[in-house]
DNA sequence: TGGCTGAGTCTGTCAAGTGGACTTATCCTC
DNA sequence: GAGGATAAGTCCACTTGACAGACTCAGCCA
C-alpha cells in the first residue's frame, strides 16, 4: 500500500490551490492579465469567455485576493474599471512559466512558441528550475512529494 | 491599447496546455500519481472523484501521453492495471511544485504544509525559481510575457 | 433628444458532473 | 463447482453549470 494512502487529502495544498485556479476559464483570465490585457471587453474578445462566466470569475479572483479593480478613464468617456494582478496574482508567474515551458516541450508548434517569458531588464528568455535547499537542481525523477508537518492521517472509510 | 490585443490567442501555449490540465479533476488525478497512488480504487477513495469521471480522465491522460497503464498482480488475485506517469507526466513537477509553493505562501495552514516536495538524494525541501538565460533570477515584477516567433496576428472581429 | 459604448444582467437550452446501484472477470474458500 | 470477495468499471436519473444571444444601464457626446 502506498504510503500516501495513510494521509488525508482534505487539507492538501494542491487541492486548495486548485479550488482557486482549477478551472478552464480562470486560467484564461489570468493569462490575459499576465500579458497585459486588463479590461472586461478586451479579455472577453481575446479569450472568448462568455460574459456571464467572465463576470463571475473576475469577482471570484478579486475575492480571493489575486486581482483588484482599478479605475481608469478614457478621454471623453465616463470612469470605468480595469483589473490588475495583486502581488498574490503576480506570484503565480512560476506556475505560468512552468506551464508554458511544459507546453513548449510537449506540444510544440511548427512556427516556434507563440508566447515567451522574458526578463524585462536583459531581454533573455526566462524558465523555471527546481532547486533544493542544499543547492542541487534535481531533475524530475529525483523529486518526491511527501507528507509535511501539517499532514493529517486519513480516516479510512471510503 | 495593450500590445497583446494585436495577437491571436488561438495557438497560445497556455491554452493548449490547459486543454490537457485545465480541469478540476485532472489535477487531482495527477496529484495522486505524483504522491505515489496508482490504482483506480485508491485514487477514487482518496480524491473523491466520481468513478465515471475518473475513467474518462485516466483515458484522456493516457491518450495525451502523460500516463501509461502498467500491469500488476496481487498475490492470489488476477492481473490488473495501475497508472504511472510517463516522462511527459513527470515533467509536470515544476508546475506542481510551483502550485504547492504558491499555496503554502498564500493559503497557509496552522499546522504547517500538509505536503512538501523533497530531494530524494539529500532530503532537503525543493522549490522552483525563475531564471533567465543570462543567469539572473528575476522576481515577479521583472517578468514579461511577450509574443514569440510563432505568434500570429489577430483577425479583429470579436 | 437620441445614440454610442463598455460592462454587465437575463433567459432558455443543452452538455457535463454527480451519487448510487448494477456488472464483469478472476481468484479463493469451502 | 457454488458462493463470496474484490478491483475496475457501466448504467441511470438528476442537478448544476456553461453557453449564445438578447436586453439593460450609466454616462458622455452630437
Amino acid at each position: 500500500m502506498p504510503e500516501a494512502m495513510r494521509w488525508s487529502t482534505e487539507n492538501c495544498t494542491i487541492s486548495r490551490t486548485m479550488q482557486i485556479l482549477g478551472d478552464k476559464w480562470t486560467f484564461h483570465v489570468l493569462r490575459e492579465l499576465f500579458v497585459g490585457v486588463r479590461r472586461f471587453e478586451d479579455i472577453r474578445a481575446r479569450s472568448g469567455i462568455p460574459r456571464q462566466v467572465l463576470t463571475e470569475r473576475l469577482a471570484a479572483l478579486i475575492e480571493r485576493g489575486l486581482l483588484r479593480r482599478h479605475p481608469y478613464r478614457l478621454p471623453g468617456q465616463r470612469e470605468r474599471y480595469e483589473y490588475r494582478l495583486t502581488q498574490a496574482g503576480l506570484d503565480l508567474y512560476p506556475v505560468l512559466v512552468a506551464m508554458i515551458q511544459w507546453g513548449d516541450q510537449y506540444l510544440p508548434l511548427d512556427g516556434g512558441p507563440p508566447i515567451v517569458a522574458q526578463h524585462r531588464e536583459c531581454g533573455e528568455r526566462i524558465s523555471v528550475v527546481l532547486r533544493c535547499e542544499a543547492g542541487h537542481e534535481p531533475d524530475a525523477r529525483e523529486v518526491a512529494i511527501r507528507p509535511g508537518p501539517g499532514a493529517r492521517p486519513r480516516s479510512l472509510a471510503g
